[in-house]
DNA sequence: CTGTTAGCGCTTTCAC
DNA sequence: GTGAAAGCGCTAACAG
């Protein structure tokens, strides 16, 4: 157990105590093979002597990178958001990167707000979970240059990658694998259509497949 | 929409278009009320014109206040602990300040591991969830006198806040609405006592409620 | 109320 | 390889 610090120990601590310019600490912290072997074991040692942890403020100005993205979604009472963000958290981690958090209960106008304050807070890029954002959201972010990907989202995107479902593909994929198994009347249960692209766009995706197979399938044939 | 910018203005643009002083464009975006209003509009102004978006970590390392707090959790696959976030982070927001979120399968040498990345990143202070952790956690914490507020927790902490469940309290007061019902003869289904502290403080609370009601809770009449 | 100035702790040239 | 020194963009005294 460390005894109580007054002063949290710096860099410049750290780099006196091991008899160690400033520099040369630095190297050893970020870039330990560009310093010799002896000047390494020396800095390493007066930072466990001094507990010393690095000040990503300091870091990040200097540096200008954060290492640390903003992941944005409407809410996290959605299962399936849960997971996207913890696979995010967990990827992103092995990169050593970190994420913070927000969200805004499918508001677009507090989405924005919410932007706004993680980019000022500081990030190095941001993940926008959800289908409606306001223009001033991809303004702001083209702006300041700040990579963006978007998820879960219909639209073309106005600024940043954007990584979508393949719903055609997938029941066309699922299909195939019913036709497979030399079914060969297939009935599908799919909801309203109307206003609702995600499943048509499945629905032909079923048709597709089945056209393939020199079926069809009967669009007509459905209750009310 | 903004044109690109090469450079992303600083407070330093912004005071020289407002035609005022650092200090005092300072001022506008965190004093507002300490400035004359027309220094205030001339700010705002300028502000709005370059498109300014303050940078936190020049803030963080200039203020000492990062406005994040660290979040720790085993899992997110826990619906009670994305409640918990969900609900830490929406308070956070409203008090100005954000949430860097990490987990760690509930392995307490990873726990040690990631309760130091966040440290090192810049928090003001974190919340610890969960039961088994490591001292150097808390040595950590307590070395670098960051605040700390663990919950889910059943031991004493053995540094900073502990925010624990009632589970004796909790039962008395379900009992105590079932005997307002006038209810006399009460079952409970508990499960097995051995090794099982909290489940055996619910069932202490069942009996609480159940003598000061005069009623006594026969723990024998259960099956094997 | 305002301008000036000295850092915050670190990274990063730049010479040596 | 290493040390010296110049910032990164902002806040917080400090005089005026």
């Amino acid at each position: 157990m460390k005894d109580f610090h007054p002063h949290r120990p710096t860099l410049e601590d750290v780099a006196r105590l091991a008899g160690v310019s400033l520099g040369s600490a630095s190297r050893a912290l970020s870039v330990p093979d560009r310093v010799k072997p002896k000047t390494l074991a020396l800095v390493k040692g007066a930072v466990e002597q001094l507990g010393y942890v690095s000040n990503g403020a300091a870091r990040a100005l200097a540096s200008k990178k954060t290492r640390t993205i903003g992941a944005i979604y409407p809410t996290m009472y959605n299962p399936a958001f849960v997971q996207s963000l913890d696979t995010l958290q967990r990827t992103l981690w092995d990169f050593n990167y970190q994420v913070v958090l927000a969200s805004h209960e499918y508001k677009p106008e507090r989405e924005y707000d919410v932007v706004k304050a993680v980019v000022e807070r500081g990030v190095d890029g941001v993940v926008l979970v959800g289908t409606a954002h306001e223009d001033r959201v991809f303004d702001l972010m083209r702006q300041r240059d700040i990579p963006l990907v978007l998820t879960w989202e219909n639209d073309e995107p106005r600024y940043g990658e954007c990584i979508r479902f393949d719903n055609r593909r997938a029941t066309y994929l699922m299909t195939k694998e019913v036709l497979k198994r030399r079914h060969e009347r297939i009935a599908t249960i799919c909801g309203y259509l109307e206003h609702n692209k995600r499943a048509r766009e499945r629905l032909d995706g079923i048709a597709d497949a089945m056209r393939e197979a020199g079926l069809e399938l009967d669009l007509d044939d459905r209750p009310p």
